[in-house]
DNA sequence: GCGCACATCTGAACGTTGTCAAGATGAACT
DNA sequence: AGTTCATCTTGACAACGTTCAGATGTGCGC
């Protein structure tokens, strides 16, 4: 037998299970949906055992959490990706958003999973919370840096869960098809998304008193 | 037999099982939540057997269906009702957005429900998008009366896509517990809700150009 | 009132799933 | 070499969604 020879202290008989397990879990799910995914299914693919994943997560849903970690990660990156690509400092906060929805538009089935496992443990993943290039810092900078620097850090705090909320909810039901209509009046999804994201202010301005 | 006498053309053997069936589930949802909801157990719990579902409902997603629609339903009156006791019409808006966040916090399984049919639909249900006195149109004349008459059509169809999005958005994030914090320091949810549906302007006043 | 048709419910069955316990297997360390 | 231990397999169990053949009672035409 010739194996990759064991460069860390990671693998024992098969190699790396683990990373094995997560990434069949992840072809079964862009291939056919969250609903099609079994922890069986998932051994099947990786070509082990029904048991064998047990040695490696307690649980379906510790699989789940780490495919879900992995996709926080892919977010992130997809985040920073877009702020720096941003024209001008003012986009930013634009593009943020309409990079949000659309990753989760190009992974359903990924999104699906992250946003479950978040309901289940009723928090988002510590790492995208604390962390200080997570991604809700980088909402928070790029909040300060369009110029919310008057805000006090309660402002400042609140604009970003604002913020991420109404991300989350666009992702979600930007593929309602009760939106098509407007969709295809604006000349896209991308000026969709703009325009629902630019209109939470005259959302928001007709409140409070 | 003295059974409730047939009223409608509904009632044979049971008197009423497809009813019986979803007043069953939503017993099982609020007790155990929505993963402990098992097309056996509901029967079970109608006290009939396990295919007799199958002459209501083709499929066990169409009994959530049905919870589904009974649950936007009591959104909708929850809606009507918050903003029938708002204080004046600027703060209706907020009302609503409060009002909504927290009919999913009380309800936290059959929202649950809902929203993932919608999801598995693409949809929201249409009766929700399309009737006269509907959830989105109470959104919509809610944001006019608010004063956004001088706003065009289109302003005002985004402006209540924006509105929900960020509606379903806190109410799925609310729970999180990275949020305490925040709410301590505000002095309770409702503080803490309605703070952040008035940043949603500020958030989106650092926007576009 | 009788019998027919049909909606409704039951019982048993099939395939699949998540999970567990007991044993086989092989790598690392002495 | 032999021991130890993580790893993987085999086989089993209960529960699930679903289907089908058959029992059961309701309502309708006669």
């Amino acid at each position: 037998m010739n194996k990759p020879a064991p460069v860390e202290s990671r693998p024992y008989h098969h190699g790396d299970l683990r990373r094995a397990l997560i990434e069949a879990a992840r072809r079964i799910l862009e291939a056919d949906g969250p609903a099609a995914l079994s922890l069986r299914g998932v051994a099947r693919e990786a070509g082990v055992s029904p048991a064998a994943p047990y040695h490696h997560f307690k649980d379906k849903g510790e699989l789940l959490d780490a495919v879900a970690h992995e996709g926080f990660e892919a977010l992130a990156v997809a985040l920073k990706d877009a702020k720096s690509k941003a024209v001008d400092v003012k986009d930013a906060m634009a593009s943020l958003g309409v990079a949000y929805v659309k990753f989760a538009g190009a992974n359903p089935a990924l999104y699906r999973v992250m946003s479950d496992c978040s309901r289940d443990k009723d928090a988002m993943p510590d790492h995208l919370h604390d962390d200080e290039d997570s991604a809700y810092c980088t909402v928070r900078n790029t909040l300060v840096q369009a110029g919310l620097e008057g805000a006090t850090p309660l402002d400042l705090e609140l604009a970003t869960v604002a913020a991420w909320c109404a991300a989350h909810g666009l992702a979600e039901m930007s593929g309602f098809r009760q939106f098509e209509g407007l969709k295809k009046e604006l000349g896209g999804e991308d000026a969709f998304l703009r325009g629902v994201l630019e209109h939470l202010g005259m959302f928001a301005k007709v409140m409070k008193g």
